[in-house]
DNA sequence: CGGACTCTTGATTGCAGTCAACTAAAGTGG
DNA sequence: CCACTTTAGTTGACTGCAATCAAGAGTCCG
């Protein structure tokens, strides 16, 4: 159950079964919530940190006009908020994009394991390094890259992801998001994902349907889309 | 010396004397380095943090055909990596954008006086926070806004984070990089952002010469921006 | 005083946004 | 089970913001 947590914690340190248990004894209550309901605002107690272990969400912030930027999206897995702090306020916003099942680890739960386990402590550590380095290189994407490279680009993102947790295959994924929550989640429009999404069909690179994405050709994707995995900072994450 | 760290921190706890004193006793080398120059290979300890006391750095990530995208700009103040962990690997650089003057900080010390001490501990997540915070607001900016209101947007940040330092008064600031920077910050290109400062200029919003920035109105340029300083999580923050 | 940046401006191009209409699929209720 | 509504996806026509190309002016500094 706590499984994608565990196994996304174990590419950053070397975790043994007591570890393990340990972690798991973190998380404690679990919840199903609907698509698009609030998650950041439903902690059981105050100061608890949501974890994704079913399902995809993402942290947004509303812009004037109605603009809309999707600043983080959560896979299984996923720490919602860094490991040792939380917000005064809430700036933005945390939703499922589909329904989600989680999980809370309560913040002093969190410090006391990690004040008495150093490699607990460094596989936190690192899954913020690697929430940092994925925001870093989103921002490269939507400032760099044109729309066909963004879209590529998140594809490998996000399958890269997925295999981190043990839940894709080298050529396969779930794809549980549509073409306007892309679109910003890259700065573009809906319309223009859509005609990248053509591009990247008719190029034989990619079949997206049914909630399903099948990438038929992952190093021309990648390629494409100038995508090196070396920013994840997982050994071998390339070969993964 | 340390001023402008510890100035800092103290928006982030309610730091004693004694709290201040572990704080500038976690400061050790101290360097001046060339700008244009790679702060992040030179500590003379390995696992060591970079601190910047005076200067302006960045982070940036190089793509394809020579496209860069600085991903995190670093003023007085700041520091230029969580202060709990260090990347395995570098995957983009920091350097200076002027001159700097550095100190580096071992994450051994941070990490035992963050050990003993809540309100150290408090300090450095609320300032790990922040940086994350500006970060999602960047890729916000960068996403969703137009080029106007990304360079006044910017004007404002830096603004705002300067008088976080004491560094700024309520109209004025140093501004220390060319248009060639703004443009690799803000996802645009050099001639726009030029474009982009001489509408701020010609309707009175702004000055800029002699690496100084001077805010005419300040109220018409953050409505311009759209920009809501709420995100920096400092209480009072808008009337600072 | 010459050379190197940096800034400025105009002309042109092109990527991506907007508007609009239509299709397909997925619910929903009689 | 089938009309009906809603949501998601698709495509074309047109527009516009920002990129690119290019040339010249200012400014700093050895």
């Amino acid at each position: 159950m706590f499984q994608p947590f565990i196994r996304k914690l174990r590419h950053g340190a070397n975790l043994s079964q007591d570890d393990e248990k340990i972690l798991a004894n973190l998380i404690k209550p679990l919840r199903n919530m609907r698509a698009r309901h609030d998650l950041s605002r439903e902690g059981s107690e105050p100061r608890v940190v949501p974890i994704v272990l079913d399902g995809w969400a993402c942290r947004y912030r509303m812009l004037e006009n109605g603009r809309r930027q999707i600043t983080a999206l959560y896979l299984p897995g996923d720490l919602c908020e860094p490991f040792g702090v939380l917000p005064r306020c809430m700036d933005d916003t945390i939703v499922g994009l589909t329904p989600v099942s989680l999980a809370y680890a309560s913040l002093a739960a969190i410090g006391s394991a990690v004040r008495s386990n150093p490699r607990i402590e460094e596989a936190l550590w690192w899954d913020l390094l690697l929430a940092t380095s994925i925001d870093h290189e989103r921002l490269a994407s939507v400032g760099r890259r044109t729309a066909l490279e963004r879209v590529g680009h998140l594809f490998c993102e996000v399958h890269q992801r997925l295999r981190l947790v043990d839940l894709a295959d080298s050529s396969s994924c779930d794809w549980l998001i549509n073409q306007f929550e892309i679109s910003d989640l890259l700065g573009l429009s809906a319309v223009h994902v859509n005609r990248s999404l053509r591009q990247l069909r008719e190029a034989g690179l990619i079949t997206l349907q049914g909630h399903r994405l099948i990438i038929h050709d992952l190093d021309k994707l990648r390629a494409l889309s100038y995508f090196d995995p070396s920013y994840f900072h997982v050994d071998g994450s390339s070969s993964l």
